[in-house]
DNA sequence: CCAAAAACTAAGCGAGTGCTTAGATATAAA
DNA sequence: TTTATATCTAAGCACTCGCTTAGTTTTTGG
């Protein structure tokens, strides 16, 4: 009936998803996503409608590609141990992917703060509250810990991994470790 | 022999500086400024050459506001404790001047962190080893902590003030408190 | 009182922003 | 092969950005 698409939607989101996490929202512009995805606006505008658009589906992409990462904190059977594996997967994944820095999510968060977008808000709380019930199921593998200490060191644990993410835009391999080690002595 | 200025340098400066301090660096125009600082743009210029040179001058500005908590941390007598306290005051602090969020200098080190511009790193790097030498100044009180653990510990407290500046533009007093009694847990 | 000079106003410059659209091109069904 | 239609190119829309400049107003020393 009609012309073909010469891309796949998934692989241009997925180079949109790696700018967005190098520079942010705001510092990508559209004519930066056209010449990364290798597709020019009007097909951008005809697969995703809006640059706010292609940004949700890079969210949705970062979180199928690190996917494996929080089954792995799911499924894992050893408590606030699994947590700080978490931590450490989560300065090493990147590195995979090439040289983006912190968590997509993490950094999201912090530039739509004072920005109102309920959608983007929408997808962040959502975000964090797994995460943080996530980190209350391991820690009440901990018989010893009353339910109000684990709701302080699950929020504790959520700030951290916060600035864990902001660090790892800044500092080096080494000192993230060490802020590691310290973050869990305090357990 | 000519006109007087209407204005006050140093006063515009400090309504600036708010302005840098809410929105950061990128996300606040020259046009926002001229209204904020109620001054038009060829003032601007005029005595601060470009908007860059606003900001440095805000940078200068916010340093001198925040002296005093600087003073009571070098001169405090209690070790560990007195960079707790600094913490509790980094967070109160901004709620005297309004509602600005986490500290200008830790945001704008965010913010710069992928940007290429000497001066704001210089003025960055500047002020974070200032702040690591009077951590590390502070842990040498304790006779039992050797060298090693000394520096260990004062780029952990680096990292945790960090994110610190980061959760006070998210996270609500409750949390942030309980964030800085665990960072202290076991120093 | 006058003329020089600094401070002001307001308009506008070129470049970049997100987004749209007219028109050419390719492709699948009839 | 024809033709309808989705996909592409490329130009351009209105707007905002940091910054400049022509022209006016105000103030001061002589």
């Amino acid at each position: 009936m009609a012309r073909t698409k010469k891309y796949n939607e998934q692989e241009v989101i997925e180079k949109a998803m790696v700018l967005f996490w190098k520079n942010g929202y705001e510092n990508t512009s559209v004519r930066m996503l056209e010449k990364e995805m290798g597709i020019n606006q009007f097909s951008i505008y005809a697969s995703f409608g809006s640059k706010h658009g292609v940004f949700l589906e890079s969210l949705k992409c970062y979180k199928s590609k690190n996917n494996n990462m929080f089954e792995k904190l799911k499924n894992g059977t050893n408590g606030v141990e699994d947590i700080k594996t978490f931590f450490y997967d989560s300065i090493n994944k990147p590195d995979e992917l090439g040289s983006q820095k912190g968590c997509l999510f993490t950094n999201t968060y912090n530039e739509f703060a004072e920005i109102e977008d309920q959608m983007i808000k929408n997808e962040m709380s959502q975000f964090m509250d797994n995460l943080k019930s996530l980190f209350i199921q391991k820690l009440k593998t901990d018989p010893s810990k009353d339910e109000e200490t684990i709701l302080k060191q699950a929020n504790y644990l959520l700030l951290a991994k916060h600035g864990l993410a902001a660090a790892t835009r800044v500092n080096n391999k080494k000192e993230i470790e060490d802020y590691i080690e310290f973050t869990f002595k305090n357990l």
